[in-house]
RNA sequence: GGGGCUGUAGCUCAGUCGGUUAGAGUGCCGGUCUGUCACACCGGAGGUCGCGAGUUCGAGUCUCGUCAGCCCCGCCA
C-alpha cells in the first residue's frame, strides 16, 4: 500500500506495486505518481539509483500500466505538502512492468481544473472511471456504514437472514421485474419489491430480531435517486411499538453517523404527518432551517382580493410563509419562486413586501397595518401566499419554501436534520374514489382509529414512519397487522374480493393464523445514505455498476436481445422485437 | 407516457447572421531537458460535427424525424 508512507519510512527497501498514474519525465529525471487504493506516491528515477533496464523500461511507461518497483524510501529534496505522501518518494532501482494498459479512453488522473467526462462515457469506461479516488472513497465509505450498520444490529441480537431473490409476483404496488421459468413453461418469477412479507413471516416463525442487507427491485421510471434495483438496511423485530424501532434505529442511525463523524442528537426530532403537512406542506420536510407555513385564511377573508378570497369562501384556506428579510428580492426573483409553486401545482402565488414606504405587491394594497401585524410582518419582509384546498396548496407551498430559502440564502439552522415523521394515514384516496394504501397493505392501524376503519378510512391514521434527512426520505416502517381478520378488512377496503385476497395474499393470511406476535420493522435505503454522506449529486456515484436512467447497463450490456434457442427453450415467443444493433 | 437540456478531435469545450481548408486546451506520437509534481519547451498526427431525411446555390449552424445521456412530471403499495 502506497499510500500511508511517511518520513518514518525513510530507508526502508520495498517493492511497491500499483498504477501509473501520472509520469514526469524530465530527461535525465523521471518522476512517476503511483497509485493504488490507498493512495499516491510519488516513484523517482535517475540514474545514480536506477538500473539502466529500469531507466529505459521508465521512459516507456503510459499511464494505466502497472507496475512492481523495488527501491528505498528518501526524502525528498523539495517536499510536497499537497500529497498526503509528499515528504517522500520511493527511489526506484528496478521496476518491472505487469500489465500494458491501452491509452485509456477516460482519463483517470484529473487536473485541478478539468471536468469530468459525460456520464454515459464513465458508465460505459467504468472499469476507469471506478479507479478515480472519488469513486474509491464513496465505496469504501458505503462499505463501512453497511458494516456500522451489521455490527450495531448484531450487538443487538439481530440475526441477518437472506431471503429470496425469485419470489412470487405481487398484485400490488410497483411493476415487477420478471424471470420466466424454463421448467413451468408459461409461469413467472418476479424479483422482490422488498422482503416484506418474508420479514413478516419469519417474525411469525419466531426469528424475533431480522436483519438483511437487502436488494431490492421495482421496474419503475428513474431518477438521480432512484435505481432499478436498490439496497435497504431491512429490520424487523417481534413484541415491539412504535417506540421501540423509533429508539433502535437511533441507535443505528448514530452508528452509521459515526462513520462520517456526524454528531446526532437523541432523541431524533418527531413530527406527525398532519403536523408535517400543515406546517412545511410535505411529508419529509427539510428542517435545516425554519419558514413554516401559516394559515392566514382569516386574513384573506377581511379583504376584497378575489383572487385568494374565492378558494377560502368554497372550503378552501389561504395559507403561505413569511420570508424575513424577503423584501429585497426582486421582482424576478419572486417570480422564479412561483414558478417553482405552479410546477407543484398552485395556480400562482399572491405576495406582499412591506418595505419603509408601506405595502407592496399584488397583496400589498388590499391589506391594512392590522392585517399585516396579524401576518406577523416586519419592515424588510415578504409574504408569499397561496389559496386553496389543502391538497393542492401544500405541495406548491413547500415548492415556494425550498425555492424561497435558495433565492434568500437563507442560513441553516443546523447542517443535519434528522427527523422522524409519524402517524402516516393508512390509506389514500384515489381520484375516482377508491382506496390505496399509504404505505403497504400491512399497516397497523393506530388504535384509536381503528373505528375509523370502515367508517372514514381516508383518517386512519397508521402505525407507520418515516426517517427523515434534509429533506430526503432514508427510511421507512411500520408496526405490521398480526391479526388475520384485520388484515383481511383490510385488503377488502383496498378493493380486492375475498377470492383474490386468498389466492394473492393467502399465504401471508395462513401464515398470520399461525400465531402471529405484533410485530414492525423499517428499511433504510443504503444508496440514499451514502450519496448524502459523500455528497454525491446522484446515487449512481455510490454504486459500482449502476444503470442508466432508461435502466440500460452501458458497461456490460444489460438488457439485451434472446435468440430464438433460448426463447423458445423458455416457452416464450416475442411480440416486438429488439432493434438490431 | 409527457416536458426540458445536451450531443463537434481520445477527453473537456468554442464555433458569430447559413458562406473559403471546422478551432482551442488537454491527451496521444516524435524530439530536447537531472528535482519535477497540471514539469517546461519544440514538432506532428488526429473530425461520419450522434444518426437519417428535408429546406437551400451552399447546413456543424435552419426544419422534421430518430438514437443516446442527464434533469423533472406522471409512476415508484
Amino acid at each position: 500500500m502506497v499510500g500511508g508512507l511517511t518520513a518514518a519510512n525513510v530507508g526502508e527497501e520495498l517493492t511497491l506495486a500499483g498504477w501509473v498514474h501520472r509520469r514526469r519525465d524530465l530527461g535525465g529525471l523521471l518522476f512517476v505518481d503511483l497509485r493504488d487504493r490507498s493512495g499516491l506516491l510519488q516513484v523517482s528515477f535517475g540514474p545514480d539509483w536506477t538500473s539502466e533496464e529500469g531507466l529505459l523500461l521508465a521512459r516507456e511507461l503510459g499511464p494505466e500500466d502497472v507496475v512492481a518497483v523495488s527501491g528505498m524510501v528518501a526524502l525528498r529534496p523539495d517536499p510536497n505538502p499537497q500529497m498526503p505522501t509528499g515528504a517522500v518518494e520511493l527511489r526506484a532501482g528496478s521496476v518491472e512492468r505487469l500489465s500494458v494498459a491501452r491509452t485509456p479512453a477516460i482519463p483517470v488522473y484529473r487536473g485541478p481544473e478539468d471536468e469530468l467526462p459525460s456520464e454515459d462515457l464513465r458508465l460505459r469506461h467504468r472499469v476507469l472511471d471506478l479507479r478515480r479516488p472519488e469513486l474509491q472513497r464513496a465505496l469504501g465509505l458505503r462499505h463501512r456504514v453497511v458494516l456500522a450498520a451489521r455490527n450495531y444490529l448484531d450487538g443487538l441480537g439481530f440475526m441477518e437472514i437472506e431471503t429470496p431473490i425469485l419470489t412470487r409476483p405481487t398484485p400490488e404496488g410497483a411493476r415487477d421485474y420478471l424471470v420466466p421459468s424454463r421448467v413451468h413453461k408459461g409461469e413467472f418469477y418476479a424479483l422482490p419489491q422488498s422482503p416484506q412479507i418474508y420479514k413478516q413471516i419469519l417474525m411469525v416463525s419466531g426469528y424475533d430480531r431480522y436483519f438483511q442487507i437487502a436488494r431490492c427491485f421495482r421496474d419503475e421510471d428513474l431518477r438521480a435517486d432512484r435505481q432499478p434495483e436498490f439496497t435497504q438496511i431491512d429490520v424487523e423485530a417481534s413484541f415491539v411499538g412504535v417506540d421501540d424501532v423509533l429508539r433502535w434505529i437511533e441507535g443505528l442511525v448514530v452508528a452509521i453517523c459515526d462513520v462520517v463523524g456526524m454528531h446526532v442528537e437523541l432523541p431524533l426530532p418527531s413530527l406527525s404527518w398532519a403536523d408535517a403537512m400543515e406546517r412545511y406542506g410535505t411529508d419529509r420536510p427539510d428542517l435545516r432551517f425554519g419558514l413554516p407555513i401559516e394559515d392566514w385564511s382569516s386574513v384573506v377573508l377581511e379583504t376584497e382580493f378575489r383572487v385568494l378570497r374565492g378558494p377560502v369562501e368554497v372550503g378552501g384556506r389561504a395559507r403561505g410563509i413569511r420570508l424575513p428579510g424577503g423584501a429585497r428580492l426582486s421582482r424576478k426573483d419572486i417570480e422564479a419562486i412561483e414558478e417553482e409553486a405552479k410546477a407543484a401545482g398552485a395556480p400562482g402565488l399572491a405576495w406582499v413586501k412591506l418595505g419603509d414606504e408601506g405595502a407592496s405587491g399584488p397583496l400589498g394594497k388590499h391589506l391594512s397595518e392590522a392585517h399585516l401585524a396579524e401576518m406577523g410582518m416586519k419592515a424588510g419582509d415578504l409574504a408569499l401566499v397561496a389559496a386553496g384546498p389543502d391538497r393542492v396548496t401544500s405541495p406548491a407551498l413547500s415548492a415556494t419554501r425550498m425555492a424561497a430559502a435558495a433565492a434568500l440564502g437563507t442560513p441553516r439552522e443546523r447542517d443535519h436534520a434528522w427527523l422522524w415523521v409519524t402517524g402516516f394515514p393508512v390509506f389514500e384516496e384515489t381520484d375516482g374514489g377508491g382506496l390505496v394504501p399509504g404505505h403497504h397493505p400491512f399497516v397497523m392501524p393506530h388504535p384509536e382509529d381503528i373505528d375509523l376503519l370502515e367508517s372514514d378510512p381516508a383518517r386512519t391514521r397508521g402505525l407507520a414512519y418515516d426517517l427523515v434527512y434534509n429533506g430526503t426520505e432514508l427510511g421507512s416502517g411500520s408496526i405490521r397487522i398480526h391479526r388475520p381478520d384485520l388484515q383481511r378488512t383490510v385488503l377488502r377496503m383496498l378493493g380486492l374480493s375475498d377470492v383474490d385476497i386468498d389466492r394473492k395474499f393467502g399465504f401471508l393470511l395462513e401464515a398470520l393464523s399461525a400465531g402471529a406476535p405484533p410485530h414492525g420493522g423499517i428499511a433504510l435505503g443504503v444508496d440514499r445514505i451514502a450519496q448524502r454522506f459523500v455528497g454525491a449529486g446522484s446515487i449512481r456515484d455510490v454504486i459500482a455498476f449502476p444503470k442508466t436512467t432508461a435502466a440500460r447497463a452501458l458497461f456490460e450490456g444489460a438488457p439485451s436481445p434472446l435468440g430464438d434457442e433460448e426463447l423458445t427453450e423458455l416457452g416464450l415467443r416475442l411480440v416486438t422485437r429488439a432493434p438490431t444493433p
